[in-house]
RNA sequence: GGAGAGAUGGCCGAGUGGUCGAAGGCGCACGCCUGGAAAGUGUGUAAACUCCAAAAGGGUUUCGUGGGUUCGAAUCCCACUCUCUCCGCCA
C-alpha cells in the first residue's frame, strides 16, 4: 500500500541567507501547490492510529502532534472558506462597477465601490491570518519523517537492524595492513598530500590508485547500464529548489558545500540532481518505470564526524559514487526496490567481497525513507562491516517534494514513487579491496574488475 | 564583466485596464468519415486549494517571482530571478 508523503513547500529558510537572496522562495502561498499536504492531512486524519503505529517503529509517539496538525487544518480551511468567500464577493461587485458606470448609476457604482474597500480590508486580515495558520501547520507537518513500510523492524540503534542475507567469504588474513599502510606501500593513495592540497578528507589517488578508480566506476557504470539503467552525467552543484526537493533542505543544510556567492549547493550524492530531474513532471503511466545511473564525486562536510570512523578511506570529504535511480508507480515500487538489492548484490558478489545486507530499522533509517537495506562489505584489516550501499524506497515522500505526479486512468494526479541506492560508493569498496586481497605479492584485482583496471595485481 | 531583448497553457503564439483561464495554430484524446489508413471534419484538452457524504456542480488562486497603483491588472509602476543576443574573457 502506498502512504503518500508528510511534506510539502515549508515556510523554513536556510539560516544563512545572503541579503541579495533574502526573498523567501518556499513560502507556500494559500493557492499553490497546497494538494499534496492535503493528501498527507487526509491519511492523517483518516488512518490516524495506522499513522501512529507506523511512526511507533521509529520509536515516534506523534499523537500529540498529530492533533496539533489536524486543529491547525481545521483553522486553517476555515479561514479559507472565509477568504474564498470575500474575494467571490469582491469578484462580483467589481465586475458590476463596470456596467453600472456604462449606464450611468454613479450612485450605486459609488456604493459598489465602498462596499469592495470594506471587503478588500476583510480579505487582508483574513489573508494573514490564512498565511499565520498554513506556517503553523506548516512547521509542525515537516517535523513528521516518512511513514516506515511494514517490514520495517522496530528498533532504536544499528543493533537493531536486521540482517537479511550473507555472502561471500572472509579471508583469512595473518599480519594483515589497514588500507591506509597499504596505501603508503604501494604508493595508491596520497592522504597528506590532500591535506597540502585542500584538508583532511581529500585523498588524492595516484598511479595503479587512480587507475583503479576509474576501472571501478566503468565497471559500475556498465552493470547498471546493462541492467537497463539510462546513464546521465548531471551537474555537480545544485540550487536551493533542488536540495528541497530530495529533502537535503532545509534541515541538512550543514552537510552541504555551499557556494555562497551564486547560491549553489555541491551534491552530496547524485541523487539529487537525478531525481531533481522529474521535479515539477506529470508522467504518463506507459513512461514508467523511469530507472537513471548517474557516476558523481560527492561532497560532504561530515561536520561533528571523528575517531577511528573517519580514519583513511572510511570518510571522506569528496569520494566517487555510482548512484542508481528509479522513478515508479506506487504499486510497483517494492518489487523494484527488491530488484535494485538484487542488483547491487550482483555486484558486490562479482567483487568477490564478503558482504551483508540489512534492513534497517524504524530508528536507524533516515528521516525521506520508507525501507531501506544496507550493504555491508566487511574489512577484514579493520575487522569490521564497512557500508559500501544503501538501496531506499521513498515511496512518495520525495515525490510529494518534486511535486513529481503522473495521471492515473482516471486522470487525476498521483504522486509518483522515487527509489534509489549507490551500486556503489567507491571508497569503502577500495578499502575492502585492498585489505582483503592483500597478498606477499601484492594486491590481487577480482577477475570481474581486470577488463577495466588492466593489471591483475597491485605491487 | 559591459550593452540590449525577452519571460503567456504540453509546444508555438496573440493579447496595453473590465466581456481573458486567456484568440489562433500545433500536439494530444475521443467521435464521424474510410475496407483499413492518410486527408477532412466535430467535440474536448492546465494545475492547485476549497464547498458538497460522493458524483455532478459551485467558489478561490495561478499569464517568471514578490510587491504596488486601481472598484477592477496578463495588460500600468517598482524590485528581484531567469533566458536569449552581441561584445569582452576563457577550458
Amino acid at each position: 500500500m502506498y502512504i503518500a508523503s508528510l511534506v510539502g513547500y515549508t515556510n523554513t529558510m536556510p539560516k544563512k541567507t545572503p541579503a541579495k537572496l533574502k526573498k523567501n522562495r518556499y513560502l507556500c502561498k494559500h493557492h499553490i501547490n497546497y494538494r499534496h499536504i492535503m493528501l498527507t492531512l487526509k491519511i492523517l486524519r483518516e488512518q490516524t492510529a495506522e499513522v501512529l503505529e507506523r511512526l511507533a517503529v521509529k520509536g515516534l509517539d506523534a499523537k500529540e502532534i498529530i492533533n496539533k496538525i489536524l486543529q491547525f487544518d481545521d483553522a486553517r480551511k476555515a479561514l479559507q472558506t472565509q477568504l474564498d468567500n470575500n474575494l467571490a464577493e469582491q469578484n462580483v461587485t467589481a465586475k458590476n462597477i463596470g456596467a453600472l458606470m456604462q449606464q450611468g448609476k454613479k450612485e450605486e457604482a459609488e456604493a459598489a465601490k465602498q462596499r469592495t474597500a470594506a471587503l478588500k480590508e476583510q480579505s487582508k486580515v483574513l489573508e494573514q491570518q490564512l498565511a499565520e495558520t498554513e506556517k503553523q501547520v506548516n512547521d509542525t507537518l515537516v517535523l513528521l519523517p516518512n511513514l516506515p513500510s511494514k517490514l520495517v523492524p522496530a528498533g532504536k540503534t544499528s543493533a537493531d537492524n536486521v540482517v537479511v542475507r550473507e555472502g561471500g567469504a572472509v579471508p583469512a588474513l595473518h599480519d594483515a595492513l589497514p588500507h591506509w599502510d597499504l596505501a603508503k606501500k604501494y604508493d595508491i593513495i596520497d592522504f597528506d598530500l590532500g591535506v597540502k592540497l585542500t584538508g583532511a578528507g581529500f585523498p588524492v589517488y595516484k598511479g595503479k590508485g587512480a587507475k583503479l578508480q576509474r576501472a571501478l566506476i566503468s565497471f559500475f557504470l556498465d552493470r547498471n547500464t546493462n541492467a537497463g539503467y539510462t546513464e546521465v552525467q548531471p551537474p555537480l552543484m545544485v540550487n536551493e529548489a533542488s536540495g528541497f526537493g530530495t529533502g537535503q533542505l532545509p534541515d541538512k543544510e550543514g552537510q552541504m558545500y555551499h557556494v555562497g556567492i551564486d547560491n549553489f549547493y555541491l551534491i552530496p550524492t547524485a541523487e539529487v540532481p537525478v531525481t531533481n530531474i522529474y521535479r515539477d513532471v506529470i508522467l504518463n503511466p506507459a513512461d514508467f518505470p523511469i530507472k537513471l545511473t548517474a557516476y558523481t564525486p560527492c561532497f560532504r562536510r561530515e561536520a561533528g564526524s571523528y575517531g577511528k570512523d573517519v580514519r583513511g578511506l572510511n570518510r571522506l570529504h569528496q569520494f566517487d559514487k555510482v548512484e542508481i535511480v528509479q522513478f515508479q508507480l506506487p504499486e510497483n515500487s517494492y518489487a523494484a526496490l527488491d530488484a535494485m538489492v538484487t542488483h547491487v548484490e550482483s555486484i558486490v558478489n562479482e567483487l568477490e567481497l564478503p558482504y551483508r545486507i540489512l534492513r534497517l530499522c524504524g530508528g536507524d533509517m533516515s528521516f525521506t525513507s520508507a525501507l531501506t537495506y544496507d550493504f555491508e562489505v566487511f574489512s577484514a584489516a579493520q575487522q569490521r562491516w564497512l557500508e559500501v550501499s544503501s538501496v531506499s524506497n521513498f515511496e512518495s515522500f520525495q515525490a510529494n517534494r518534486l511535486k513529481l505526479r503522473y495521471r492515473d486512468e482516471n486522470k487525476k494526479t498521483q504522486l509518483a514513487h522515487t527509489l534509489n541506492g549507490s551500486s556503489l560508493a567507491l571508497p569503502r569498496i577500495v578499502a575492502a579491496l585492498l585489505e582483503n586481497n592483500q597478498t606477499p605479492e601484492g594486491i590481487r584485482i577480482p577477475k570481474a574488475l581486470q577488463p577495466y583496471t588492466g593489471f591483475d595485481v597491485i605491487s
